[in-house]
This record gives C-alpha cells, structure tokens and sequence, in this order.
DNA sequence: GCCGAATTGTTTGATAGTCAAACAGTTTGA
DNA sequence: TCAAACTGTTTGACTATCAAACAATTCGGC
C-alpha cells in the first residue's frame, strides 16, 4: 500500500493482481477491534497528511494552529499535553513555525517562564485557510456514512478512548 | 497524556488542576472523525503494546507472527505489504525473530528469489501463548461497548477503511 | 532458447518523530 | 526565606520508516 505510489509498476497485468493471487489470510487479527481501527485511522491519517500537505504544513502544525487560534495565550507545555507530546518536542514545533511567522511566544509579565502562544495576522490567515481544506477532508473519509452513522461511530470511539479509571487488574 | 506517567507531580492540587484550570479548547478539532478516531487508536494501541511488552514482544512482531501462522510459506514481500511496510523494513524485523527461533526462512525450490516464511515449535508455541492475552486486550477496550455495538464499531470503521475508488478529484 | 524487464531479499544512508535527562531562570508555598 | 516545583531549552539517543542501489533469480515476448 504504502510502496503502491512509489514503485510505478510498467507491467500492464502485475500491477494488482497475478491471476489468482491467494489474499493473505487475517483470520487472527480481523476480529480484533485494534486491527480495524488501525486501518481506518490509517487511511484517514494519510488523507489528512497529504491534503495538509498541499497547503505546506504537516498534521503537527495544524493541530498546533488551530489549538493555539481556539486558545490564545496557551503555553507551550499545556499544547504538548493537548497534543500528546513531550514538552521538548513542542519547542522545533514552535521553533519552525515562528519561522513561518505564522506564531508568535509573547513573554507575560505575569509569569515569566511561559510563553504565551499567539497566532500573527498570517496565522490567522492560515488558519481561515486551513478550515475548508478540513471540510473537504472531512466529507471524503465519511463519504460512505449518514450523518448518523457518522454521529455513532464518533460517539463509540470516544467510549472506546476513555480512560481505563486506575482499574488496572 | 504520554507525560503525565513520566512526570510525578507531588503537589497535591497542582496535580490535574489548578483550582480553575481551563481545559485546551478543541472546537475545531473535536468535530473532526480523525480526531476521535486518533485518540481511541492511541489508547488501543497503548493497551496493546503494553500487554505485548508484557510477553517481550513489539507490536510488529505479533502481527508478523500471527500473519506466518495463519500464512505458511508467506514471501517477506506480502508479509510488508499485508504489515503496510516496506520489504526493506520486514527484512530486520524477520532477522529479529529468526534470533529468537521463531521464524524460519526457507528456500523455495520453486522460486529460489522468494523466501517462504514458516513458524518454528516454539513460534507456534508463542502464538498460543499470545492468543489469551490477546483476548484479554480485546475485552479491556470494549469493556465500555456492548457485543452490538462492538460490531456496529467495526462495521463501521471498516467502511471508513475502505479505499476510495481512484476518484481523486 | 534468448534477453531485457520485472521481482525478491538485502544493504546502506537519510529522515522524521519521539523521549529522557540535564540545565538555568522563575515562581510558589510552607 | 528557601527548598521544591514548573517552564522552556539543549543535547543525545533510539526507533521506525523509506528511498535507492545491488545481485540473484524468474518471466515473457520474440
């Protein structure tokens, strides 16, 4: 799947399908619930990436703009923990989009050892930018739900990523 | 999240929140499938990894042992691809478990390119091994899910999952 | 049969993403 | 007042991944 783009087969009946290639068998991992939800965030993780892409940003920096646009002043510990990344990590996140000029670390007199985050004008730009591509991507990988069905599965996988409460036996 | 088993806080009520601390705000995130998608496949995939790390596995090598036993004499090639990874990269990892006696790589006299992938004894041993703990993974994170809606999960995030029909515009 | 094209496993970089640990500056609470 | 905690940062290591090139092997059209 993932060399499928890269190798450009030349041969005309090799590309997908040798006359009867045998699927490989999955019967131990298909009824895993994990199995599923890899591929789907797979494939969804891919579109993602590759519309963001065309825009000139990774997924990181999308989820920093748009976290930092809905929470202006955010620290750059509190956007890792929102991220789900170390704290050391946030600083080349930061550090290349200040670069960008897309992000401003506005030192607060109030407490100086955070850095009060905040989009630039060309920031907010971006993300007015960003927000119909997310549509787009959005309508694409739910193309094949209702509304409601898409309402459900949000709503299951948001019971599946709760927090197990400190029940660990 | 991935920090806060890192860090200790010992501060009493700086621990999760300060008195009134706001919580990041996610409105242009929280709408988006991808996003409850990633969270619940982070979790799943935490639990997962942990219960596999348990028996001195990784990830990657359960599915490659679970793909050999339900496939004997599977070619390193569509192990990668049913692993969506590059042949390059299935290359340490069969290393890796033809160290531990696992795996063995067997020359085809049919097509002495290929190498056919089977288990060993005690590859066969540890896929048995593996199975309950898999089972167990499996009724952790759909603890929160009755059996219907379990399936419903899937069914649905297997449509997610499905490619899109070379209509790229 | 012959020979160029394709496939397979492999090696060798290069890249990205992540964390852990240590640090200096700053704030806080007893 | 002062030890403890927090913040951003740097550094180093590690993992996972791919791309590209290679030799050995197979295949298909002529």
């Amino acid at each position: 799947m993932a060399t499928s783009t890269a190798h450009a087969r030349t041969r005309p009946d090799a590309a997908g399908d040798r006359t009867t290639r045998p699927p490989v068998n999955d019967r131990r991992l298909a009824v895993l619930l994990g199995y599923s939800l890899r591929r789907a965030q797979l494939r969804v993780f891919q579109d993602f990436a590759t519309a963001m892409a065309d825009l000139g940003f990774t997924p990181g920096q999308v989820g920093a703009l748009l976290l930092i646009e809905s929470n202006r002043g955010l620290s750059q510990s509190e956007l890792g923990a929102a991220l789900g990344i170390d704290r050391s990590s946030v600083v080349p996140l930061i550090d290349r989009l200040q670069a960008m000029k897309l992000v401003r670390r506005v030192v607060r007199a109030s407490d100086r050892r955070t850095n009060a985050l905040e989009l630039t004008e060309a920031g907010e730009a971006a993300v007015r930018r960003i927000l119909p591509v997310l549509e787009r991507h959005e309508r694409r990988i739910a193309a094949r739900l209702s509304p409601a069905e898409r309402q459900t599965l949000m709503d299951l996988l948001d019971r599946v990523a709760v927090e197990q409460d400190a029940k660990e036996k």
